[in-house]
DNA sequence: AGTGAAAAACAATGGCG
DNA sequence: CGCCATTGTTTTTCACT
């Protein structure tokens, strides 16, 4: 379901991970476009699902939230119930940023985000160590983050 | 510049996040409050910079962006200079979606998002590697995204 | 494809209970 | 904080090129 994006959409699309909260004659400055045309192109990409929501971005460090950690579980006997069950209790967590299967040594590296030390050392132990599936973890923590933009490049 | 934040707050933190397209009525209605309150409290927040920025999440798939990867890169020798050179090209880097510093056996976690296997090759030997900071590249591949929201989580 | 102007929806303020 | 009224923006639609 791919539409051919032109040099306007990508532009727009672009302006738009950017800064959601331009209004559209803003848009159209920046793009060189009217704000009517910037108002119609942007539907279109909503509607094609190429513009798949908008959101607020929030700042960790004001809500408590000073712990950032990359932990990657491999899976033990490799039931698929319980690696479902695994699945399904990661999605719903909400310190799970991302979760992703990888190709390597690692069955899934999570991202997680919590308030403190403490609040990790819960969620590994209390959380993800007593899943069936779950055979071993290994967390490495975000001493520094240089960049957290998560912008697709746009070629 | 920690605000206290009631409930109110935080529940319009969450629907913004997760939602930032919604109207102050439609706000009002999640959270019950009026509309001319939530438009008060979202100033509010947008000033003391709990919320960030507004942005458009867009659907990688339909970009062509196919390849999700996370790189581990461990420093060599480490001259301040490179390592300054380093973190500098990785923030300018279109296709490096995050980067921290981890504790653990490697330096950085790079995410990256690219077009191909054959732009993840070119990024790692032709842009990574030769950097003189670098001493070791090691990738994984996202072969399944089973949540990617990055919402933070507002107890 | 595009513009510009009118109409409709919305956000932001202020006053009052 | 709710409610209401007002004002100014912004989005969307329409007629037209």
């Amino acid at each position: 379901m791919s539409i051919a994006l032109d040099g306007y959409d990508v532009k727009l699309l672009a302006a738009l991970q950017e800064n959601a909260a331009l209004t559209n004659a803003e848009l159209g400055e920046v793009i060189n476009l009217s704000a009517s045309q910037v108002s119609r192109r942007r539907q279109k990409l909503e509607e094609t699902g190429i513009i798949r929501r908008y959101r607020a971005s929030l700042d960790p460090e004001s809500l408590g939230l000073t712990v950032t950690a990359f932990v990657g579980v491999t899976l033990g006997a490799h039931s698929k119930e319980n690696a479902r069950k695994f699945r399904n209790m990661v999605k719903a967590m909400p310190e799970v940023q991302e979760a992703h299967t990888l190709t390597g040594d690692v069955d899934y590296m999570l991202k997680i985000v919590v308030r403190d030390l403490k609040a990790l050392s819960h969620v590994i132990n209390d959380e993800l160590l007593p899943q069936e599936a779950v055979h071993n973890v290994r967390s490495s923590i975000a001493m520094d983050t240089l960049k957290d933009d998560n912008l697709l490049p746009l070629v």
